[in-house]
DNA sequence: CTATAATATCGTTATGTAGTGATATAGTCA
DNA sequence: TGACTATATCACTACATAACGATATTATAG
């Protein structure tokens, strides 16, 4: 890595930054047990269809998953399984850090770090924000 | 990763996040060869001091790299080199996802993805924004 | 062609954040 | 003590983007 250009870390910066949106990791761990289509993620995650949509997209865009079209139907798959093998060592790094005695798997649900509020909260007022 | 619950995504989500900038890439392969002071680091990644001392400050709050004080100076170094075998990890696939024919130390200075322009062009309007 | 279903996209709002210049804070030395 | 130095922090702007609801697009079935 030391001797990349700029434009070459951007592209790696970019691939850290598909990864660092919790909905984009339950997506990829969906798909750790085979391919899904759009239908399947939104019931399975439990999120809109525009935002799994979109999530995949994005996914697919950095070249994490592929698609696959099937007449109405999309469905996407892991591109390279290897990307779990970095998920884990980078689970494991973050449950040494955080809770050294409290397991990975267990629940740490304490320490929540900004839980992600919702946005979207007043209707429309058309630009207030003085 | 399987059994992540929300909070715990969270941590590694937050993990991806700190290693999605482009400077922060570059603080920590500063860092490689040993720890710096902020000035250092300013000077060898060309930005200002502000803007170094948040990134340390960013990737330090990240558990990253660790600070140390001595005088007037904070010295910044790694907390964990393992760090760069993921590092090395991503670069190995990113490299073999962009360019299967360009070597990554190479210069595949054509598709620069969104150049991150320096923002900041107008002044000062006070809050145009129509 | 029409209706239906699955996805993708659009317009919106709220919020996060990288970068800047200016200033505050703290340690060191005369 | 005051000047100097190193770092941290502040206020700000520009921009990116996650989530939403609504709509457009596309493919299939009848």
């Amino acid at each position: 890595m030391e001797k990349l250009n700029d434009p070459a870390l951007e592209h790696v910066a970019a691939f850290f930054r598909a990864m660092s949106v919790p909905l984009r990791l339950k997506i990829l761990n969906a798909l750790r047990t085979g391919e899904r289509n759009v239908g399947q993620i939104t019931t399975e995650l439990a999120c809109s269809q525009a935002n799994a949509s979109k999530h995949l997209a994005i996914l697919a865009g950095s070249g994490l998953i592929e698609k696959r079209q099937s007449g109405t139907s999309a469905y996407y798959r892991i591109r390279d399984p290897r990307i779990y093998e970095l998920c884990d060592l980078v689970c494991g790094h973050v449950g040494e850090r955080l809770g050294r005695d409290i397991a990975l798997h267990g629940m740490f649900a304490q320490a929540a770090p900004a839980p992600r509020r919702p946005a979207r909260k007043a209707p429309a007022v058309k630009r207030k924000r003085a």
